[in-house]
RNA sequence: GCGCGAUUAGCUCAGUUGGUAGAGCAACCCGUUUACACCGGGAAGGUCGUAGGUUCGAGUCCUACAUCGCGCACCA
């Protein structure tokens, strides 16, 4: 039956490696990723309407694995889909330079490959190790974005500290300070000791460790028992904090304590009343330690106590004699619980589960520490906005719905993190990443977005939390501070913002406030959640587990349609996915039973010259047809509603049990048995069809879809990528 | 402590406004003069986490509870 004409490519076996760059190069030379390529060519109308989406930019840690290419994936069909549409499709790319995450990466390898310290190296040597290493994670996070098909305009490439974006930083910095918004302040701080920065409260990760519980009295003459896990803390407390109903406590509240000794120094306590504090917890009494508690601090400034900071930035003491100065906080408490046995004041130790605060990014056990760092203030009411303040303009924007998010229910959850959330504080101890534009000199203090000019300014150090450039991603790339910049006008805001939803707060809760503060409206309006890729078993992709799945050793093994399948296939928004290699290879075998499809369609039908508009179909093959457009309809609205999950299912079922499994073994028979007017309305049907599946199948399976287009018979094509997306108004 | 999610076939998941359960993968049987063995045909497999309730009717709605996972808060 196979004539010899047909495409010698088809009597082999699908093969991606074969096809995969080829495609993309064709695609990328196209230049269709660029909408206003698509204008000029008129695929788009100048005046249609638009799609526009920034990538969420991948760290520049080293290479991407699961969870970026299912970010890709479902992007990379949004924007398929919506350049198919017709729409204005702008999808930009960049990269984060991810400050703390990247810099403590350059560190360790430093540090293994040659024993050097970034000290060792001073900073602007350094630097220089930490863009060198960046680049090349650059480098290897675009081939591999490739790889996975994505269809992003590269020629809008955007870094988060490149010069644009460096320029977008210091002018939002720089309005936030004359704003009052910005502010400089002596604050009890996450210290990171092993990065050796500060953190916001978002970069804390909490863990679950056993800890001993002391309940002990500072001396024999003191009224009151207090607990702790942390004694070590306990030779900088200035007060102990009852509540003012306690009974118990009621006659000591004013008064004052002189401990002569507490291991080795000088203690004042004063005893104050404070509502903060719960009878039933503990003892009923707290030692107030406002150096190094945030909550202490508070009672601190309540009552107008003094702060006596004891423990420094390396976590080790700076108080005491020989037997803790200098001493890391972890041996200062084993010798002081020993002291408080000695002299007989420990009255018991409880083992409690306790979660310690430790840095998401260093793993370091936050000490907290009194700190100058630079603050943004979430609760000032501010003019230009009808007195709302950041916290407000971030929940109006949800709430007010101008921004939806997909699954609603996290809308919930980013209403809970703002009604907690307090003032950021944006200011970190690094090297790497935007330098705060503000400028000392002496008691001079000078924000601006260039240098102030004269002698004798020195640039404050410090660099800022990266996630404040993040949060100007979505116009930072589009020509802004210029408003006037074309895709400023075109394309903000932006339609859609799909991300995992682990960065919920991170990123998407700072691009909220950025944009409704500094422009005045929404950065984006839909925000698509996904959800993490794991394992077979469900567990979290890990090295140390040994089950990370690579993907690019998985699109080698089993060609990227297949890959991108395998992650939108029961993967609905919000839920996690989980991935295994027998998953993939059903989409291979998918793949592949596609090709042979075409060769079965093009070989029988090789007798007719195709017509789009045929239209002298038989009864049997209305009836068909009839079928196939209500799926059409079904998926196109299930495609509005970002449904992937549903929409590629449907047409893997049809293709596979509809099409190759009933419709063309039918055929066989048609072909071979029929009259002239049935065999032409089926050979007609069947290249009509499959046309149409390769146009909807098209954003999942990118490639194959594509190769198989250039093979079909069929006159004045466009490359599948800009083909119009089928309409079910058939008949 | 507050909140969220999950619980449906061995595994992964669908199940739209309530009408007595579906798909893929795996396993089982049969089959290669066939577009495709990266295949086809067939059969098997579920008291829908538990207990109540609403309803003519509940996997679907309501209430408790259980297990797992997650977020936030607390953490003296």
């Amino acid at each position: 039956m196979i004539e010899p004409d047909i495409d010698p490519k088809l009597l082999k076996p699908y093969d991606p490696k074969e096809t995969e760059d080829r495609i993309y190069k064709m695609w990328e030379e196209s230049g269709f990723f660029n909408p206003d390529v698509c204008i000029e060519n008129g695929i788009a109308d100048k005046n249609a309407e638009t799609f526009s989406m920034v990538l969420p930019p991948p760290n520049v840690t080293g290479t991407l694995h699961l969870g970026h290419a299912a970010t890709l994936t479902i992007e990379d069909i949004m924007v398929r889909f919506a350049r198919m549409q017709g729409k204005r499709t702008l999808w930009i790319p960049g990269t984060d330079h991810a400050a703390i995450a990247t810099q403590s990466k350059v560190e360790k390898i430093l540090d293994k490959e040659e024993g050097k310290r970034k000290t060792d190296l001073g900073r602007e040597e350094f630097l220089k190790r930490v863009e060198k290493f960046a680049q090349e994670s650059h480098d290897t996070i675009v081939t591999q974005s490739k790889k996975m098909g994505a269809s992003l305009d590269w020629s809008r490439e955007a870094y988060t500290l490149d010069e644009e974006r460096n320029f977008a930083v210091r002018t939002a910095f720089k309005k936030m300070y004359d704003d009052g918004l910005i502010y400089r302040g002596h604050r009890i701080v996450n210290w990171d000791p092993k990065g050796q920065t500060v953190i916001s409260d978002d970069e804390i990760v909490y863990e679950e460790r056993k800890a001993k519980m002391y309940t002990f009295r500072y001396s024999k003459d003191f009224p009151i028992s207090i607990s702790t896990t942390r004694p070590e803390t306990k030779v900088g407390d200035t007060a102990v904090a009852v509540h003012p109903e306690d009974p118990r406590y009621k006659d000591y509240i004013g008064k004052t304590y002189t401990i002569e000794d507490f291991c080795g120094v000088k203690l004042e306590i004063k005893i104050v009343a404070d509502n903060s504090v719960e009878k039933d917890f503990g003892t009923g009494a707290l030692g107030v330690t406002p150096a190094h508690s945030q909550i202490d601090a508070e009672i601190a400034f309540r009552h107008n106590l003094p702060t006596k900071q004891v423990i420094n930035e390396f976590a080790k003491m700076t108080v005491g004699d020989e037997r803790i100065l200098n001493k890391k906080t972890t041996e200062a408490r084993t010798i002081i619980v020993e002291w408080l046995k000695n002299e007989e004041l420990l009255e018991n130790e409880v083992e409690v589960d306790q979660n310690i605060s430790t840095a998401e990014r260093t793993g370091g056990i936050i000490e907290p520490l009194p700190k100058l760092q630079w603050f943004i203030n979430v609760n000032k009411k501010i003019a230009d906005r009808d007195d709302k303040t950041l916290k407000e303009l971030m929940l109006d924007a949800v709430r007010g719905g101008g921004i939806n998010i997909i699954p609603d229910r996290f809308e919930k959850v980013y209403y809970n993190w703002i009604e907690n959330l307090r003032d950021w504080c944006i200011s970190r101890q690094i090297w790497y990443g935007h330098r705060i534009p503000v400028w000392y000199k002496g008691e001079e203090i000078y924000c601006g977005v260039e240098a102030p000019t004269g002698e004798g300014w020195d640039q404050d150090p410090d660099t800022l939390d990266t996630w404040f450039s993040s949060g100007l991603w979505t116009f930072s790339t589009l020509g802004w501070p210029d408003l006037n910049a074309p895709d400023f006008k075109t394309y903000h805001p932006t339609n859609m913002l799909e991300t995992g939803y682990d960065i919920l707060f991170f990123w998407i809760a700072r691009m909220i406030l950025m944009s409704t503060y500094i422009l005045g409206e929404v950065p984006f309006k839909n925000v698509y959640l996904h959800g993490l890729v794991r394992d077979a078993q469900g567990r979290k992709m890990s090295k140390s587990l040994g089950n990370s799945l690579d993907p690019l050793e998985l699109t080698g093994k089993y060609g990227t349609d297949a890959v991108r399948m395998s992650l939108i296939i029961g993967t609905g928004p919000g839920n996690d996915t989980k991935m295994s290699e027998d998953k993939i290879r059903a989409y291979k075998n998918y793949a592949n039973k596609l090709w042979n499809i075409t060769r079965f369609v093009l070989s029988s039908t090789e007798f007719i010259k195709y017509n789009d508009d045929f239209k002298d179909y038989t009864e049997r093959e209305s009836t068909l047809i009839e079928e196939r457009d209500a799926l059409i309809k079904e998926i196109t609205k299930e495609m509005e509603e970002y449904k992937f999950y549903l929409v590629s299912e449907k047409i893997y079922q049809y293709t596979w049990s509809r099409f190759a499994d009933v419709i063309i073994e039918e055929s066989k028979d048609i072909f071979l048995n029929g009259t002239e007017t049935d065999k032409n309305s089926r050979a007609q049907f069947l290249l009509n069809t499959l046309t149409k599946i390769l146009k909807n199948l098209h954003p999942f399976m990118p490639f194959v879809t594509e190769e198989i287009w250039s093979l079909m018979p069929i006159s004045n094509k466009k490359l599948l990528i800009v083909e119009s997306w089928p309409k079910s108004t058939s008949l």
